[in-house]
DNA sequence: TCGGTAATTTGACCCAGATCAAGGTTTCGG
DNA sequence: CCGAAACCTTGATCTGGGTCAAATTACCGA
């Protein structure tokens, strides 16, 4: 995992083309950089829990974590998987509808939600850049639930080692068409895995090693290698083949 | 369905309090009276389709609308219903990864793209606006994906109702407390609910059925009485009750 | 290096919901 | 008022993924 013992400036941050603050100038950083604190979190730790309001605005530097709702009889959903460069939180004193828990150790850039607020009203490319990132989650969501409506056991698995090959190679585009292999460090248990999916952990474990046995995938438990993508994204589902029998 | 054969001016247009434009003074209206325009679509008009980089920036004034999904096999998945006040399009220049049908007649109240953007830019109680529903709508998607993932079929058709239910109603908080009776226009058919839960058109069929025997509702095919709205909130799965049988 | 705990895998069996197949019912143009 | 098309319901059967149970493997800390 990539270690941040020194504190970055804005100027050399790891996600200051991603995050949030991307489209602001220096000057404009330099109001977010007297707002801004650092905090670091343990794998595990509760970054807020579901009902809280939340008292901060935070990016995610380093680290991943997830978005979680449980149901009160214990049934268990992710609805979003975060990396670096995504944020928790919103403006606005809502409660939270999710809990937010690190998979990793973690570390956040984080405004106090006021302070927050009040830059979103002085900084003028903070706002557009909250509002695309918001609609790309939104996105997101869907393919989510599209996902766990209307696709097998197996193309949920593919899908997920889509999505997370993208998201962590930010190849996004150019890799959809390579063939190139390429390994990816998972950073869920296959218990997460089927709480992301929708699945139990058998059936997420058991899909897992048959598209091993196909081929589709190579490597060990948690470090997997994906040795032709665009099979791997056929298998997903969301591509061109109309996949076992369907009418 | 409500008839608007007047187009309305913003003064008493019948979504001004809730709409992208809800929190504009008098002053601001007049910025957006001048570049809006509207547009009268009949049912099952298609109003963005998949792929495509939608020219205008909509609300709904009246009617409904859904954000479908479909895979190439043919496989579908609606990730939203979209009715009086929501919003239709995204700043920038993103081609659309869902499509928007509506499924009644349906007033649009329409800005160009540019000129929206234009707008939000000079406008300044319209981007915070736009921030707050896009967040709202992110939570129904992962609401929808917590339904998807998890519930029953008896529980995503509950769901579904509860959901309708509490928008047409509007009555959100103060209702989930209620016990009064209330009926309901189903704005779906079978077949698009079952495209909404991620079932057949014969389970959501055959699970209204049974929440019609078991007296959790009543009344007609498309108009749905309900005359204990707390009961059908359990049945729905996420409040309380540990229902049938889970370890 | 060793023992203990947690994570993963694998097997056998079961069931909620899909599939396949008819019948009803509603809607609406003519 | 009639006929057809679309929609809805109901029954019988099948199956993907859940459930239950038991290894096997990976990961640590001492």
């Amino acid at each position: 995992m990539t270690e941040l013992r020194a504190i970055p400036t804005c100027e050399g941050c790891p996600i200051r083309l991603n995050a949030v603050c991307a489209d602001c100038g220096r000057d404009e950083l330099a109001a977010l950089e007297a707002a801004k604190s650092y905090r670091r979190l343990p794998a595990g730790a509760t970054l807020v829990e579901e009902g809280e309001i939340p008292s901060h605005f935070s990016s995610i530097v380093s680290g991943s974590a997830t978005v979680t709702k449980t149901l009160k009889d214990g049934r268990r959903q992710y609805v979003g998987i975060l990396l670096p460069s995504d944020y928790i939180g919103r403006p606005g004193r809502h409660a939270s509808l999710y809990e937010v828990r690190t998979l990793a150790e973690t570390l956040l850039c984080q405004f106090e939600r006021g302070a927050f607020e009040r830059l979103l009203d002085e900084v003028p490319r903070l706002a557009p850049r909250l509002i695309e990132m918001t609609f790309d989650e939104l996105d997101a969501a869907r393919e989510l639930a599209v996902v766990l409506g209307r696709k097998t056991a197996r193309e949920r698995v593919a899908s997920l080692l889509v999505s997370l090959a993208r998201r962590s190679a930010k190849l996004r585009r150019p890799l959809s068409e390579a063939d190139a292999p390429l390994t990816l460090h998972l950073p869920l248990s296959r218990g997460q895995i089927a709480d992301h999916l929708g699945l139990t952990i058998e059936t997420a474990s058991r899909q897992m090693a048959a598209l091993k046995k196909d081929g589709v995938i190579g490597g060990t438990t948690r470090d997997i290698a994906i040795p032709n993508f665009r099979r791997l994204l056929l298998e997903a589902g969301s591509e061109g083949n109309p996949p076992p029998g369907y009418r």
